[in-house]
DNA sequence: GTCCATAATGAGAATCAGAATCAACGCGCC
DNA sequence: GGCGCGTTGATTCTGATTCTCATTATGGAC
């Protein structure tokens, strides 16, 4: 049977004390910095367990990184992800659930599973780029 | 400026050759098989390059290894692909780009893209593994 | 055609995420 | 309390991708 153990639940919580995605890596960092001594293999293993049990979410980063999040359980959902500080916000969408099956249904396929995040600049992180943009020098304040 | 060699035609090439997905280390051992001295380095390079021209899809797959495929320049589209043979179809739909632009936008996300893959059997694969199914024992025929 | 600056190549080394090992550990059950 | 076996974690291993850098060869100049 499934055994409980502080690691498990250590990582259960570090992932739900995060906002968007992250690494097993990066979160056994975090988890060693607080003073825990749980081992990284530990770390890769509950994230894996968790994203199977539909307790965590996973992607992969554009350098082919797997990433976590917390995940609300039960319901299929997808995300919109900033690019910038990691902000991400759960959305469903009914319609691209019925296309993605309706395409591979036309097409011939079976077993269709599909594939669908959204990134862009969340609005704090486009305000920040817009600042930027204005005042492009990150000089000294003469 | 941006030079010809035989090294990226022969990858253009290898590419085109290809109706599914593949890998940077397949696609140099296809390369090396058929007589080429092409290097490993090379051929990521090019694919790299391919890619970031448009004249190549890529996607990673479930391991995170990166797949690339030719690219029918020019328009954008998402692509349908069997798990099991890596059949590829493109697909295109308007609907899932206006729908991937407001929902970034209903949150205050600028800058939206999008990742949309459907993956699925393809109707070959479909009926293999159906066959599979009534007889199950890949044994000797008595 | 020849020359040259320099972009491109490729063998091998370096990286780095992730999986595999395996002995020590400790959770759940009697 | 004792035990079986699922879990852990330091470490090693793997494999994809990138980096190095000496060598090669493209494409424009002449
Ligand atoms: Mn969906
Ligand atoms: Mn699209
Ligand atoms: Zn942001
Ligand atoms: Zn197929």
């Amino acid at each position: 049977m499934k055994r409980n153990t502080w690691q498990r639940e250590a990582v259960r919580e570090a992932l739900g004390t995060n906002e968007g995605f992250v690494s097993a890596q990066s979160l056994h960092s975090t988890l060693r910095e607080t003073g825990s001594s749980i081992g990284l293999a530990t770390v890769y293993r509950a994230l894996a367990d968790l994203a199977v049990e539909g307790e965590a979410d996973s992607l992969q980063s554009d350098q082919g990184e797997s990433l976590y999040r917390a995940c609300t359980p039960g319901q299929h959902h997808h995300h919109l992800i900033c690019r910038n500080c990691g902000l991400t916000v759960e959305i469903e969408a009914d319609a691209v659930e019925a296309w993605a099956h309706r395409v591979a249904a036309d097409n011939g396929f079976t077993q269709a599973s599909h594939v669908v995040d959204v990134f862009g600049l969340c609005a704090t992180c486009t305000a920040q780029a817009a600042a930027a943009q204005v005042a492009p020098a990150p000089a000294s304040p003469l």
